[in-house]
DNA sequence: ATGACTGAGCATCTCAGA
């Protein structure tokens, strides 16, 4: 079983790395943050000649999230459980596949709109806290995947990328997801590669690309009997230099079974 | 060496991203 999330930073100018990339991994299941449009214009089609069937949660401009999946699959919801049935900002979904609960998230980045903006960002965290812990008691296999728009530690930012009052470090922030993690959740990633960078994220500025100055700010957490079956998780760097690249790369994460 | 990004939208500038 192979899972990944990409913030692809617009589908409708990343439709053919998508389709590349698909055919090169064949993941079982795509998590898409940033799409950056309204559902009727999504390419399904596109993704439907591949195989992987389009979930779609947009709306205009900004954010919006989406699955491809090459498995059956239910949505089951497309709102965070906690924020108003009609907030505007398309960052949810959360469907049921293979035995699992899967959420795929595109985190508020919580630098614009002032303190309110960071509120906002912090309220959704202790959202998703909330609905993980619920879905933790029911027993049920959970993995939390996409945009998470945190950088845990500090060696998950290249020295000096970020100002320490930046929405992505602040304390407030990082104990945010910890209380995530202290659930019961495996930061994929970090368990199996415990140690040194493992960028998912390099500014299109500032020559981050190729001085290698990135972040680690795209994760996938797992429940208890879901870790006990990974097998590999990793940042998919090659992406970040194909021709007109997003910021963000895939990390896909395999699991036994 | 005095450099400088990308995408969307009621667009030739503003907002947001991180």
């Amino acid at each position: 079983m192979k899972i990944a999330t990409w913030n692809v930073n617009s589908i409708r100018q990343r439709e053919g790395h998508v389709r590349r990339w698909l055919e090169r991994v064949q993941p079982d299941l795509l998590l898409l943050q940033e799409i950056k449009c309204e559902a009727h214009q999504f390419p399904a089609a596109s993704f439907a000649e591949l195989g992987y069937t389009a979930e779609v949660v947009g709306q205009k401009a900004y954010n919006g999230v989406a699955a491809l999946a090459r498995i059956p699959f239910t949505a089951t919801h497309r709102v965070l459980p906690g924020l108003p049935a009609d907030d505007a900002q398309s960052r949810y979904i959360e469907l049921t596949v293979a035995g699992m609960t899967v959420i795929g998230i595109y985190l508020p980045n919580g630098n614009s709109g002032g303190e309110t903006g960071y509120q906002y960002k912090l309220a959704w965290m202790d959202h998703l806290r909330a609905r993980a812990a619920q879905l933790l008691d029911r027993d049920e296999n959970l993995i939390i995947t996409g945009d998470f728009n945190v950088c845990p530690t500090d060696a998950d930012l290249s020295p000096g990328a970020l100002p320490p009052t930046d929405a992505l470090v602040r304390p407030e922030t990082r104990a945010a997801f910890r209380a995530l993690l202290w659930l019961g959740l495996t930061d994929a990633v970090r368990a199996l590669h415990p140690t040194g960078p493992a960028w998912t994220f390099w500014d299109y500025q500032a020559a981050a690309w190729p001085r290698d100055q990135g972040l680690r700010i795209d994760h996938a957490l797992l429940s208890p009997a879901l870790a006990e079956r990974l097998v590999s998780a990793t940042p998919d760097r090659r992406e970040r230099g194909e021709e007109q690249p997003s910021d963000h790369v895939p990390v896909v994460v395999e699991l036994a079974g």
